[in-house]
DNA sequence: TGTACATCAGTGAACGCGCGTTCACTGATGTAC
DNA sequence: TGTACATCAGTGAACGCGCGTTCACTGATGTAC
């Protein structure tokens, strides 16, 4: 994670200072993402409160950012960039047949814990916090899905569906993981049980959906693609 | 909606001062939820400003409400007395077949425009807000998927499902319906045509999510019900 | 290579402001006789 | 019914505090010659 907030936009010839600069953007973020992860809403962070977590002087926060909600679209970027790196990491593990959706739910809630500020962050400014911000995290959900889309795809998951339907289903299962992440970072106490119980749930869940869908494109062919509903 | 903030906790006997009271407690809730509808988190939200918008003194707070917690757990109440007549109004007007789904949406979407502040309170709450508001909206929404299962059940929906097949479905249909209160307040602004493709598109996920239970329910009987995912 | 100047990330003092909360109060409403 | 006292919802002044933001600064790093 770490060189991912390391990127320089200075020319090549000056590096330790803009080292230093984005090593301190760095301090701010996870400043940021910690408080977050304590259970306070990024909504009610303060500037104060952020560069004392950080451990800098509240004015050099100006240097990075011009107030919290830019901050908050960084994070949001990093989000997005979470997001991205489970696809891959499910695509390269990706196993075939009826296991598919356990081994996925698997990776995903394994990532989740890895990672669990940033998704903590991205679950609850989802619907929660500034409409700049919730606006940016639909983007990088509706990304997300339609590289699943592409991904299962690739997987020969559903072979002859059409894409609409295809995207619909992936929309319904990214809605339904989203939610789960609120739930698990919540309810789950490291307690084992309670933890495959919610890894159970969430399977059925999208088992239930993957049947629906399989079922409504059945249908879609027979009524000769005319929706019926 | 106005009487049922009007809860006399007083006596018979003192009328005029309790009904006052109430009224009070009324405009801090209504301010409150209308700040939330002009776009402020809950969260963000300060006495002073609640009690500014509702017209008085902030020291008058403390006569109803601790501090903005116990507001939101108000709030939260109200939110689930709307859910509940949700279901009261969808009961009555049910329609059966394949229409229902699609007309359960109509009223869905109609009470949602009646009472989008209370609305908007919850969805956002839901995940974004501090922990014992969350918890106390989950609650309300286990109550609320509940009571849908018993109606479904009443209205001969799925006659030989398992209950707890049964409470999984509606248990995705209310998440889904919960996510698309966001969208819909954020991106319906008044326009028929979006107002429609939003609406098409939550009632082909519900469409697919049926069809999914059905099938799940078909295994689960194939199988001896024993799972097979 | 060495020197003289420029840049700029982070500092620290200072500001005005709105916050939550306390307190003694007022005057309409309720109660007792 | 009338009167004298009790209650208590809402008032208004006051408090200490942390907030966001401004500004001039410092000293390490970078650049030019």
């Amino acid at each position: 994670m770490t060189d991912l907030f390391l990127t320089n936009n200075y020319p090549e010839t000056s590096k330790v200072r803009s080292k230093k600069k984005a090593l301190t953007r760095q301090k701010l973020i996870l400043a940021a993402l910690h408080l977050v992860g304590e259970g306070k809403s990024f909504t009610a962070l303060g500037i104060r409160e952020i560069t004392r977590e950080a451990g800098v002087v509240p004015t050099a926060f100006y240097r990075h950012f011009r107030n919290t909600d830019e901050l908050g679209l960084a994070l949001v970027e990093e989000g997005g960039r979470s997001l991205r790196r489970l696809l891959r990491r499910a695509r390269q593990t990706s196993q075939p047949g009826t296991l598919m959706i356990r081994h996925s739910v698997h990776v995903f809630i394994n990532y989740l814990k890895e990672n669990h500020l940033e998704w903590r962050f991205v679950a609850m400014e989802r619907s929660g916090g500034a409409k700049i911000l919730r606006m940016a995290i639909r983007n990088e959900i509706t990304h997300f899905t339609n590289e699943m889309v592409s991904d299962l795809r690739a997987l020969g998951v559903f072979p002859d569906m059409r894409t609409p339907i295809y995207q619909h289903i992936c929309g319904i299962v990214v809605t339904l993981m989203m939610h789960s992440v609120t739930d698990f970072l919540d309810l789950n106490p490291g307690d084992p049980k309670v933890e495959k119980e919610m890894i159970d749930h969430f399977v059925r869940q999208i088992t239930v959906v993957f049947l629906g869908g399989a079922r409504w494109q059945l249908r879609a062919k027979k009524f000769s693609f005319k929706r019926s509903v």
